[in-house]
DNA sequence: ATCGGAGCATCACTATATCTGATCACTACG
DNA sequence: CGTAGTGATCAGATATAGTGATGCTCCGAT
């Protein structure tokens, strides 16, 4: 009565023989003697500690004992459950199913994934896409590292070797002010001291802006922080104080705020697709990786051709 | 990549890897060492055809793949199902679960039954009682002698050695007339000759009732056939015929009817509950028997106390 | 009654698979 | 650069599942 020693193929015979009626036939049916059978269901019969089958001998048929029914019914979905398992991987192998869960910040889910999206299930449409958004960059990696992610969208320079991370584009950094400031004027980084400022509360690409102060010499003092980014611009509207944001993040037709260029400008956060090195992957996450680079490719044309104009 | 060759323990080796992270700690969890866990994994995915963990060197742990992610959750639930077979067959063997699948006719349905399982849910409150009533005892033994049925009730005699009988109260025939015949009068058998007569379709007992009229020199002549104990006597009530009946089908309380006893007596019809011998049988079915003799004993007595209040 | 056949159990034997224990190779980290 | 922790691999002892032959039991037919 050793529950572990129950084996795959003793339910598989006791189907067998369930259906089939006698030993012999479910061997056959098995591709095995019926001696073999025989000693399947023995041991599973000592395995689970009850008989299976009423053997009434003769040319009548083996019946089910009630436990023998009890064990028929989970052994048809244990078998089942094998055989689907079986079908999803080969769908798997072949590329018509699975599952690429992605994890992604406001930004890139607002200005990058739609589109990425998008042309992704018009290639794969059977191939589950799951977003997980978070405002911690570390947390979103912890996620990657421990297979949680597949892929994972992030602000690269903050990212270890455990990661390899393809870089999709660049996204500058910018003054935004209240509309009193003129539109695409060249700002003194000197300006932002002692100047209220506007920020996020502790995103991984403040804490690059915030270095980049010091180096310039400049101790940011925050009058307000926020992770949303319309709150952050309703602020700079409001004239509370000015922001340095990516530019991406800000909503350029606003007429009420001014985008402005730093000068020295601080180096643009590089927004990358972050892969955990050595994981397996389904080819088409490769496949969503080509296709973000080709959507950043088309949005940084955009933005270049956006900024000559302003210029 | 060959499926049947995936066994259960595969399965367990798999989960507990995904759960602990390293082989060696599924090792200990599972009684194994980390040889063995390795070989196992190795052994699944030989079988499936795919890598189910990635395994990244040094003190990082080993994680699931796409495929590996697939698997796993299959395996979780053949596993649980596995377990919940063993607690399932545990609660059987000790009596305290278990389902009793009954054949049942008409009669015993409504004069005995309600009894029987009344006394058998107070004792037994956790096995379940599924009852099958059929006209046709053919059918039913045959549902009996292949393992449909645990029990069934019978009329003894029409019933072949591949079933043991346990005799629970005789039945006897008795006449039923329209009221205005004297209640409990003995009839000769010979008033039925030309009579018009009212019986069942192919009941078991109908054959014994019509053999014993043709042994009697009698040929019954049949005005109206239903299967319905009700509407038999309803015919009887309105003057339609005779009917010779088993008397536990009749309604002894209907004053429209006489019930009368035959002379010589039809040799009573025995009904008794039938077991498919050399089957394995739940203890409590075998408790079943025992409680429906009690309650035909009680029924017994009662029926020889009201015919002797009638005579 | 006896005999043949169908059906399951059992035995002896072989091939194979599984486990253990030792060792190797690799990686991260101090 | 060594150490610790990891999985892979190897060789060998052991256990197991399979085959084929045989035995036993029961049913039904002659």
């Amino acid at each position: 009565m050793v529950w572990s020693d129950v084996e795959i193929r003793h339910l598989a015979a006791l189907r067998a023989v369930a259906e089939e009626g006698t030993f012999g036939r479910a061997a056959e049916r098995l591709g095995f003697t019926q001696s073999a059978v025989s000693q399947q269901i023995s041991a599973l019969e000592r395995a689970v500690g009850e008989r299976m089958f009423d053997r009434p001998g003769g040319p009548r048929p083996a019946t089910l004992t009630p436990a023998g029914r009890l064990m028929v019914e989970h052994a048809a979905v244990v078998l089942d459950r094998l055989a689907q398992a079986a079908d999803e991987l080969a769908a798997l192998q072949a590329g018509s199913a699975g599952r690429i869960v992605v994890g992604t910040f406001q930004t890139v889910s607002v200005r990058v994934l739609p589109a990425v999206i998008g042309r992704f299930l018009a290639e794969h449409p059977h191939i589950e896409i799951r977003l997980v958004e978070s405002d911690d960059q570390d947390d979103v990696l912890a996620r990657l590292a421990g297979g949680e992610l597949d892929l994972s969208f992030v602000v690269a320079g903050a990212v270890d070797e455990r990661f390899e991370v393809v870089g999709l584009c660049e996204d500058p950094f910018v003054l935004v002010a209240p509309a009193a400031s003129t539109q695409g004027e060249r700002r003194p980084l000197d300006d932002l001291a002692g100047a209220p400022l506007i920020g996020w509360h502790a995103a991984a690409c403040q804490a690059l802006i915030d270095q980049e102060l010091r180096a310039g010499g400049i101790e940011p003092d925050y009058v307000f922080r926020s992770n949303d980014n319309g709150a952050v611009q309703a602020m700079v509207r409001a004239g509370m104080g000015l922001s340095v944001m990516p530019l991406l993040t800000v909503d350029v037709d606003d007429p009420a705020v001014a985008v402005q260029r730093l000068d020295p400008p601080i180096p643009p956060r590089v927004i990358g697709l972050a892969r955990a090195v050595g994981r397996t992957r389904l080819p088409a996450a490769d496949r969503f990786v080509e296709l973000a680079v080709d959507v950043c490719a088309d949005l940084g044309d955009e933005l270049r051709a956006r900024a000559r104009r302003r210029r």
